[in-house]
DNA sequence: TATACATATGAACATATAATCATACGTGAG
DNA sequence: CTCACGTATGATTATATGTTCATATGTATA
């Protein structure tokens, strides 16, 4: 947990250079010292890029119910098609995303192609989703 | 997102033997109790959605960013348009995407408005897909 | 080889959405 | 009250994206 680090109530910084070229908060609200300290340990672009990518990619209803089939047996894009009433080509593109972002693997029998999640560590992040949304108690659809 | 059609197809298929109104697969590929008794399992499409909602609310690279920042430290508006490089107006919309599923709160002090991560279980959900993107060998940006 | 079937993919269209701009709201000071 | 300032939000616009349709690829069989 990277949790509350000390530091928290250094308010009223010096801040004699302040960055004026930020168009709000002139002086008052911005805490320099702080924003400089969290500054160094924030998350580089491109991996906040890559995260976002991740996340966007479960993003999706049909993505979502895609991973839950998934999480409890492997299927054929066929039968998954079927299970959820898509068309084969909805399903093939979804799951294309789907492993884009290593979030499922594929084997291959026949003609056929059986999908399933590619390790328990996907199934935890989908877990985690789940247990988010059971405590809150956001207005039901 | 965009032509889901709503409630899908025809959820709930009435035969146990065989929906003949899917065009692929007619027989052959269908593992039809497997599809039976897997479908009683599935996540109903309204939780579906609701969770599909919460990954999307993460699936951008700002409100990633916001989100690491938010786990270092609380921080008002203000500061976190400053150390994000972010306008007041960019901040404050992204903020109130992910109020509204729960993923941050807010403390009013004056006239600032303090926001942090909501519980530790944000945090936890977050890290799981920190750590996904660590594993994986995709492409960096 | 030719045919059938399961899957993959490119193009096009309609919808969703993040940033910007302008402005409204809420609070504290005078 | 009026003003200043931090924050919130509606409208607009450019971009992103999920589905459908048509077609290509890959595999097995006759």
């Amino acid at each position: 947990m990277a949790g509350n680090t000390e530091e928290s109530k250094n308010r009223l910084s010096e801040s004699t250079t302040q960055s004026s070229d930020i168009p709000v908060c002139e002086i008052l609200c911005v805490h320099t010292d702080l924003i400089e300290s969290v500054r160094k340990t924030l998350i580089p672009g491109g991996q906040a890029h890559h995260l976002a990518d991740l996340f966007k990619t479960l993003g999706d209803p049909t993505r979502v119910r895609i991973m839950d089939a998934l999480a409890k047996n492997e299927f054929c894009v066929c039968d998954l098609a079927e299970l959820l009433g898509l068309s084969q080509s909805a399903t093939s593109h979804q799951l294309r995303v789907l492993r884009s972002d290593n979030l499922v693997k594929y084997r291959r029998e026949g003609k056929m192609v059986y999908y399933s999640l590619d390790d328990d560590h996907v199934m935890a992040l989908y877990r985690e989703g789940l247990e988010h949304i059971s405590e809150g108690r956001k207005e039901t659809y």
